[in-house]
DNA sequence: TTTATCTTGTGAAATCATTCACAAGCGCCC
DNA sequence: GGGCGCTTGTGAATGATTTCACAAGATAAA
């Protein structure tokens, strides 16, 4: 398959979102105009997203929404689980560990990790905080899939090299650190720090 | 001043960082292919952003270091002390509030705002929890600039309409709902089941 | 002063992403 | 069955961003 831009998988998920307001609504179908709207896109954008994984529609009518979302959750993905192990009990981690959007589609937190002996041990929202120095013999024995980073930014870098020496390919940093993974590692970075001068640029370039 | 993509901006923030790192070690000066090579970029790239700004090197030397940090610092609009009122004192909220990354660069939380009675009155991490029926009064008199939604989804889109009508022109989201706000306000959302669907998209894509 | 070595700043070219525009397919109604 | 209204799928056009490539400025050393 040819590349597909990060923009492109973006709105596919949101449009997944939509299509399960839809269908939580009882309605059928619903046309790529209906998915422009709720997105805040347009309706060529959208056909264009979807024609690069085949064609779903029908002309004069629309998508059907199972359909669709079937097609969707297929293209991300979502069909099967994968196992999330969180390293950081912090209140970051901690906040991760909650949250009940992971359960939802198919994302399911199967450990959770940290240095800290005071923390080690304690239930974290239902799973028990285990010792970091485990964490490569669990990644294989738990099978984990994607590991979230919520360390300090100082040992975010040798914990990606960690992890991705234990074999994992997909990694979600909190941590406000560039971080770089060798070649075949999906490594993304949610920074707030970041979002927030982004925010303040845009408040002084506006005046 | 015209209009500069949001990837410039992402990268000026990042160049800043690394810039204080080498302040840090005590270099007065930094070439655009150093940090290119910090930031995962193009030392092109680099010179290029730079250059809707101005030029600020010197050729055959680089940049100096605090100038260019300076000069960044300025057109990210953090010379200034942005106020920021968090909403929603969840798990989410708790750790937005604690977050250490924020007062390094000049944001400062005024406020916390939840509707829970229970939560209403506590303090969390020195900051008293205010009842979020006093958000527009508050606005106003803490002169707040940047509001952070930490709420859950179903009440982020009301939450913005309330804030943007008093004022505020820059929201950061956390829930998970795609939001939208009125011209001349800025509205950001960091996505974390979005940013797991990236992360399972590119799993699946690969093999 | 001249030469060699760096590195910037920037048009031009190339690549990537979005939007346009329209032929073609489908359902519905008469 | 034919006509109408709607909507898809997609090449082509446009727009945006990144990369290339190089003239020109700066330092340092001889």
């Amino acid at each position: 398959m040819k590349h597909i831009a990060e923009s492109t998988v973006r709105r596919l998920s949101l449009y997944l979102r939509f299509l399960e307001d839809y269908r939580r609504l009882g309605l059928e179908t619903i046309s790529s105009g209906n998915l422009a709207a709720l997105g805040g896109t347009t309706s060529a954008q959208v056909r264009k997203d979807l024609s690069f994984f085949g064609s779903f529609g029908t002309r004069g009518l629309g998508y059907s929404v199972n359909a669709l979302a079937h097609r969707i959750r297929e293209i991300l993905g979502l069909e099967r689980e994968w196992r999330v192990i969180i390293v950081g009990a912090g209140k970051i981690g901690a906040a991760l560990a909650q949250y009940k959007g992971f359960g939802h589609r198919g994302f399911r937190v199967v450990g959770i990790y940290d240095l800290d002996v005071a923390r080690v041990g304690q239930p974290l929202d239902g799973i028990v905080v285990n010792d970091q120095k485990d964490l490569e013999r669990d990644i294989k024995l738990l099978k984990a899939d994607i590991v979230l980073i919520a360390v300090p930014p100082e040992a975010a870098q040798p914990l990606v090299d960690r992890v991705t020496k234990a074999g994992i390919r997909a990694v979600l940093n909190f941590a406000p650190a560039p971080l770089h993974a060798p070649d075949g590692v999906t490594l993304r970075s949610v920074d707030m720090a970041l979002e927030l001068e982004i925010l303040s640029y845009a408040l002084t370039a506006k005046s």
